[in-house]
DNA sequence: TCGACAATAAATGTATCCAAAATAAAAAAA
DNA sequence: TTTTTTTATTTTGGATACATTTATTGTCGA
């Protein structure tokens, strides 16, 4: 269970960061120093250095001279979070509408729909698939991020990005209908991009991440059955 | 120049915090850890942690290797930084109006009004009020994120708020013109959260924050002769 | 048996030491 | 003189040792 041999303090964070959005972690369980750097085979110095980064990451919480505990997010935070990325991508959204994107950028977004389309057509979503598409998701979201021009934006989405995926790890995007509807806001989000529709990529982008909020609360409570209105 | 006696990181790094806001440690200079543990009489150790905490905050750079240095902010970016206070503090006062505010927060907030009247009414900013204003408008704003019941909001707000701080030339807002719009802005955003009317909230903090960034962009961008420090 | 207090154990916080990398400086070659 | 190479110094990164605080546990007393 030790990392490669080459270790700084940034990998070991990004090496437990893993872990504990793995799930290997639990929420709530402490993070004792000396049993991560038996584990890892190394001293305590890097490792409190990388418990300090995720800590102010937002993925530990920290108590002087109680050290720092996997954070458990309830399910309001949760939602608060997905509240926050809706607001902050639909201004990224907004920002890469306005001053529009290079070519290649476009070109790159049109071969992300595409995979999607080739995925989503066969009607049914195969295991192997799944790990595709997220991939395709993700870099469709991260490339208006970055292409944004605001870097803040971009660093506090992937904070809110963590939130769901430390609290539970019980929830699989695996349902066609809410992926295929998911798909085709991001059709309609670049295509109000390459029009240069500000307001209109901006608003498609917020109520997107909203419903994927609202999909994830719905599992994630399993109760909520209060339908989610969009606006076209 | 060395701090209280029961030091921990979180300490130092307040410490050096405050001293990097106020313009001691200058945009782009080395952190030597060395240097700075021999002026604080601390060893390196809790230095860098500290510095590490810094770093993820935003306020200082890291390279490996090579140590830490005080973040320097381009005018891009601190217009970015207020783009995304705008819709953040926007969301919090929605979220307030939405859900509604305590009694007792609503005079606190009421309260800030009034001082901010009392003090514009002069016609004439005086210098001693400075201090006053600023200590309302950031209770005003602080209140404002804390109470929307969204945690995530004011932290990044906070990291936000650090970015124009930590640029080499920091300004008082002396323009009673643009003050006292300032403030009716404040009137009017109280105003529609007693009605609850989140929209109009919003849309209210949303131009207010950007109207104090393009202020702020004005006065950075011309000539920065017009610029006077922030008094200690 | 239950609670309070004390002693022990464990974990964190800090200081110091050693190694590796980077920067600066000095010497040698063109 | 300029460039390059080598050496020395400085600085950061990691490991270990010590101090302080917290948690556990064991004992005593009511």
């Amino acid at each position: 269970m030790d990392i490669k041999s080459t270790t700084t303090a940034a990998d070991i964070a990004a090496h437990l960061r893993e872990r504990i959005l793995a799930g290997e972690f639990a929420p709530g369980a402490r993070m004792h120093q000396v049993q991560l750097s038996e584990m890892l085979g190394i001293s305590r110095t890097p490792i409190r250095e990388a418990l300090g980064q995720l800590a102010n990451q937002g993925l530990l919480v920290y108590e002087p001279n109680r050290g720092y505990a996997v954070r458990t997010f309830s399910l309001a935070e949760i939602e608060a979070a997905f509240e926050v990325r809706a607001r902050l991508e639909a201004l990224a959204c907004g920002l890469c509408a306005r001053h529009g994107l290079e070519p290649a950028v476009l070109a790159r977004l049109r071969a992300c729909l595409a995979l999607g389309d080739r995925i989503l057509a066969k009607g049914q979503l195969e295991p192997e698939d799944l790990a595709p598409y997220r991939a395709m998701n993700v870099e469709f979201h991260e490339t208006l991020l970055t292409r944004s021009g605001n870097a803040f934006l971009g660093d506090f989405v992937r904070q809110c990005h963590n939130v769901p995926l430390a609290s539970d790890r019980v929830f699989v995007w695996e349902d066609h209908g809410v992926i295929a509807r998911s798909h085709d806001d991001h059709h309609r989000i670049l295509h109000a991009i390459e029009m240069r529709d500000a307001e209109r990529a901006e608003a498609l982008m917020r109520e997107h991440v909203r419903f994927a909020g609202f999909v994830l609360m719905r599992m994630l409570s399993g109760t909520h059955a209060e339908g989610h209105r969009r606006s076209a």
